[in-house]
DNA sequence: CGTCTGGTTGATACGACTCAAATTTGGTGG
DNA sequence: CCACCAAATTTGAGTCGTATCAACCAGACG
């Protein structure tokens, strides 16, 4: 079996190399390296809009590798109030060994129909001992999951809601574009405002307005699941975005934060 | 030289068997096991209350390892406003494998005195390299602090600053007893309440309030860098503190969370 | 004993929430 | 192609939690 190229549901950006465009934002692959990232696409598992991939309690036993569609890592209270705590998009990874817990403390479902991969304890285990570019790849991959979700912490704790969702909506244009999935400023924004707002800790109805307020500073188009960043450098600027948490400074690669 | 064994500058519990308490909450450790993490104390650093350990833009060239005393990975904005991301206890690692990054996305204070380890590259890749167990239990450690990381996006998101302050109380109180350093509801506690402000999205002016509520309701004293959980149930229950996030409940160690 | 940091109090302002309803959009089947 | 329905978005009015600004106080320290 080959690398997965399946076709977007509802785009016109190509993502069957998001997981090797993903890795090569941090490192360049051997011919051996991209087989055996392909490899990893063994097992697949399809999971519909708005269902679970895993949910807390379960036991983890694969780490998980998005191939295709928009997931959300998600924690519920007692109150029933939810956050989403991360986004997936497609070439990321869950957590490298989460297998090592003895169950999972958020659940992960999915925003649009997903495609992953389930990765077994023992691929883990054969890749990282026999690709070692690929294994360093991974580590800085893992390293920049927890730096973005310090950066949420940032987000949530220290910025309004313009600045907020200004700042989120960057980072998913940057990341999209990272695997191929945005140019221009465009790309597939498959969220609802409701959505956001669990993102954001924000109210959807704050989150609509919010919303109005960036159109009608000419910063963005947003509707029909598509988003249209008209003016990033000044997006960037008002809600306080410093792209160095993603960590794409290297090989020299993606060192033009425009376009 | 043995493992660091230093005399904490204002407390009554020993916390020079952090590391250890640290990693054994995960899993039990062989004679070499120690002898390891013992090495890792080779090169020791201090650091005065208040000053960075490492700043946002420096190169990382060591993982560290908290002997004593309490850090604070921060990240401050443009206008100013600075927001506490995670905070380091005695026997927390930062981020294994930080050097492969080109730089830091945030900085590292010190809350009080602090004494680190610093290690290499070279002793990271050796440990991992030689002591299968040790590796696992700090990839444990490395999954536990990103849940930790998780848990505070929700905390930001969707708690209140009642609910924000106890669950941040109850969590730092259970992390400090896996070390040993809290019992019977007490702990010392070096955070003042313009800490605790920026490490909960809050003021300190109302932090000061909520803490009179937390104070009145019979849940908690807090003052003279002192604080005792009178209730430690009950304060759980009031800010939804659910202790699956910590991930505590490995080889039948920790699985009392009262006392 | 004065200085400084951290804690406390009061008055006022505002950002975001709540609740409720209307409107638009997208998908489905007749 | 249109009628229908559910989901998503939008609007309005009123409230509340938390921020702001400005003092004041207490204990630690030199």
């Amino acid at each position: 079996m080959t690398l997965p190229t399946g076709v977007p549901e509802f785009s016109k950006f190509s993502s069957g190399s998001a997981v090797e465009s993903r890795i090569e934002a941090f490192t360049r692959l051997s011919a051996d390296d991209r087989q055996a990232l392909a490899a990893l696409g063994q097992n697949v598992r399809y999971v519909d809009s708005r269902r679970d991939l895993i949910s807390e309690g379960d036991k983890p036993k694969y780490v998980h590798l998005v191939l295709d569609g928009w997931g959300a890592r998600y924690k519920t209270l007692p109150d029933g109030k939810r956050q989403i705590v991360s986004l997936f998009l497609p070439g990321d990874f869950c957590d490298l060994n989460v297998y090592i817990l003895k169950q999972m403390d958020h659940s992960i479902g999915a925003i649009t129909r997903l495609k992953v991969a389930m990765i077994t304890p023992d691929e883990m285990t054969r890749l990282t001992h026999d690709r070692p570019r690929v294994t360093q790849a991974l580590w800085w991959h893992e390293l920049v999951t927890t730096a973005i979700q310090r950066e949420w912490t940032l987000n949530l704790g220290q910025r309004t809601a313009y600045e907020r969702l200004g700042h989120l909506l960057v980072e998913l244009y940057l990341r999209l574009r990272t695997v191929g999935l945005a140019s221009n400023g465009r790309c597939d924004f498959p969220l609802t405002q409701n959505d956001l707002g669990e993102a954001t800790g924000l109210t959807p109805v704050h989150v609509n307005r919010t919303l109005q307020e960036l159109r009608r500073d000419g910063l963005i188009e947003l509707g029909r699941r598509h988003l249209h960043i008209q003016d990033i450098e000044r997006l960037k600027s008002v809600s306080m975005f410093n792209p160095n948490y993603l960590h794409l400074e290297h090989e020299g690669r993606h060192l033009d934060a425009n376009s």
